[in-house]
DNA sequence: ATGCAAATTTATAACGATATAACTCCCAAT
DNA sequence: ATTGGGAGTTATATCGTTATAAATTTGCAT
């Protein structure tokens, strides 16, 4: 049949296909004998369709085993159906990615959603996936962490009403949705705790400073030497991003002279393990010479030995809760401004 | 104007609506005069076309940021530009997910396919996802890991011929894309490497045995320990894939027999750390009493004290060859059966 | 001028879903 | 008998793209 030839319009439109390639609408309206809007109307529980048609409609469906086209759809309406993580894969916070991942994943299950995964380049500017993303509508939400204390990306999404949860918490005046870990109480609890055993001057190794939870991690820690009086520094020159090498070099300077702290304070796996190698290195006693409290995000710690004081922030369910709170954001059932702070047990 | 409205139609359609929405060909049809078919095909640089033409609305298009609508486009042309990760997330490997995702965005970057994350739970069959990808075009390409000598989903892929590339080899009679790791070499090397260094008898904690690289490992164990005739023996009751604390016990039980092994070959960071907490926790010295060769799939060993020997395997390279490959594999640009193997440094 | 092929461009339909408005019943009220 | 209204169903157009076939223009020889 040509496409031009001008009879067969209209009615049925073109030749009834059977059962051969994959189930449509069109599929269960020649089944049923009902228009294909009536079967769009039926699956979508619409009041206005007879109780009966909607079950036969269903029965039908489920019997062929439709499933509704996914990029029909979205044309259609305009929405994707897609939640994107923006990631930086070069973030080598071990397992990061997949433990947030895992807890998404969780969230997600049994909605229609797929995650997505968006690269952000280090090379590019922070904000150019997330522009991408809404302008070009590449999915109905969106997903970030690192937030810092005035984001342009929260800005940006704010500015465009666009859904989105963010791990970590601005400064804005502009409530918004996120997810954060309490790192003030995590720095604050450690550095009571490394106190207490006896340490007598602290060392706390911060994330870069551009980050929001840079400055609770101070300020908990800053808090707690404070009200107890004692010596403190704060590890320059190096951060949680640093390379491990880096970091363990720049513990191993500083332990080998006079006034060298005695008791660490590290935000993640990796710089902890940097400054358990920088004291082995010089003979000294983890737990005797110098104490240590370290943020953990894996079972790893579990294995380390000497056993390490450790404060454990679960990035799965962090991820579980960001995936909720953009469910519920976008159904439109959360405030903008509704978040989550997550605390240790 | 009413839906029904008879005149207006044919033509140009609909009346011209400026610059108001996202460019479409449509926009780019009214700014420069030609049909959108024209246009389509311009940006397609379909020979046909003028040469002058396609410049000109190559130039529009960039002008006004014109990105073409991926829901139009899957819908019309059924391709999805989307490869679909597999991913189980309970995977509880360090930074698997991670290093993979890496290397993959690298692969896919500039090209117009996107991450996406299929997540496989463990409460239902392996082939689920993959079959549900493939009946509902979810993706161009899958990709997973955890290969298994008779693997049921690349038999399936096979069958439906749709483009994949695994991690790890089955041993299927057709021949089929992957990427594996030498794992031979890797336990081969390291038995012979401990035999060197002094140890009498040898253990290899294995990953569980389905997967084809367990047999790779096992068979590189075997061929070293035979050759050399030296005690060798098989964890039991344990593999990599095991909770770290049931590892560290099933060791720390056997370091207390008279008949221990002194040299262990981990396949995994989990399981490395877990025999040297074990050997810790009986005063065991590692490097002395017990030796150990890790296979290193991250930057954590170089921490690890007392040092260990470890063989690397780079996973953000895996993930990179597997997005090439499958890319190849899309494109028609390679054989079924092409497939790479990395081999360590 | 005329014809004819080659080079370009265009009209049309289609992918599969859904929003909108219109239609068809059937029954009650005028 | 005519009208009105509610319930249920359907026709039509549309989202933005591309494959197919048709139409137009151009170039060149007759």
């Amino acid at each position: 049949m040509s496409p031009n030839d001008p009879g067969e319009r209209g009615g049925r439109g073109r030749a009834i296909a059977g059962g051969s390639g994959k189930p449509t609408l069109r599929t269960i309206s020649e089944l049923t004998g009902l228009a294909v809007t009536t079967v769009s109307r039926a699956l979508a529980d619409a009041p206005q369709i007879a109780l009966e048609t909607r079950q036969r409609v269903r029965e039908v469906a489920a019997e062929i085993g439709y499933l509704p086209d996914r990029a029909a759809q979205r044309l259609r309406t305009g929405r994707t159906n897609v939640i994107s993580l923006v990631l930086d894969p070069h973030e080598e916070i071990l397992g990061y990615g997949t433990s947030m991942i895992r807890g998404l994943t969780a969230a997600l299950r049994g909605t229609p959603y797929h995650l997505v995964i968006t690269p952000h380049f280090s090379d590019t500017p922070q904000i150019d996936p997330v522009r991408h993303i809404v302008r070009n509508r590449m999915a109905d939400g969106i997903l970030f962490s690192r937030t810092e204390p005035s984001d342009e990306r929260v800005r940006f999404l704010l500015e465009h009403d666009f859904p989105f949860v963010c791990h970590g918490r601005t400064e804005l005046a502009t409530p918004h949705p996120y997810v954060d870990y309490d790192n003030y109480q995590f720095t604050y609890k450690a550095a009571v705790s490394l106190i207490a055993a006896g340490c007598r001057k602290l060392c706390v190794i911060l994330p870069p400073p551009r980050f929001t939870f840079a400055q609770h991690m101070r300020h908990g820690f800053m808090t707690a030497v404070r009200e107890e009086g004692i010596a403190f520094e704060i590890a320059e020159g190096i951060t949680l991003d640093s390379k491990s090498d880096a970091i363990r070099e720049h513990v191993a300077t500083r332990l080998r002279q006079a006034d060298a702290p005695d008791g660490y304070i590290c935000g993640g796996e990796v710089s902890a393990m940097a400054v358990m190698s920088a004291a082995f290195d010089l003979d000294l006693q983890i737990g005797r010479d110098v104490r240590l409290v370290a943020k953990q995000t894996s079972g790893l710690f579990d294995e380390v030995r000497p056993r390490v004081e450790t404060i454990y922030e679960d990035l799965s369910q962090a991820g579980q809760e960001m995936g909720t709170l953009l469910l519920r954001r976008m159904a439109g059932t959360a405030a903008v401004g509704e978040m989550q702070v997550i605390h240790s047990a």
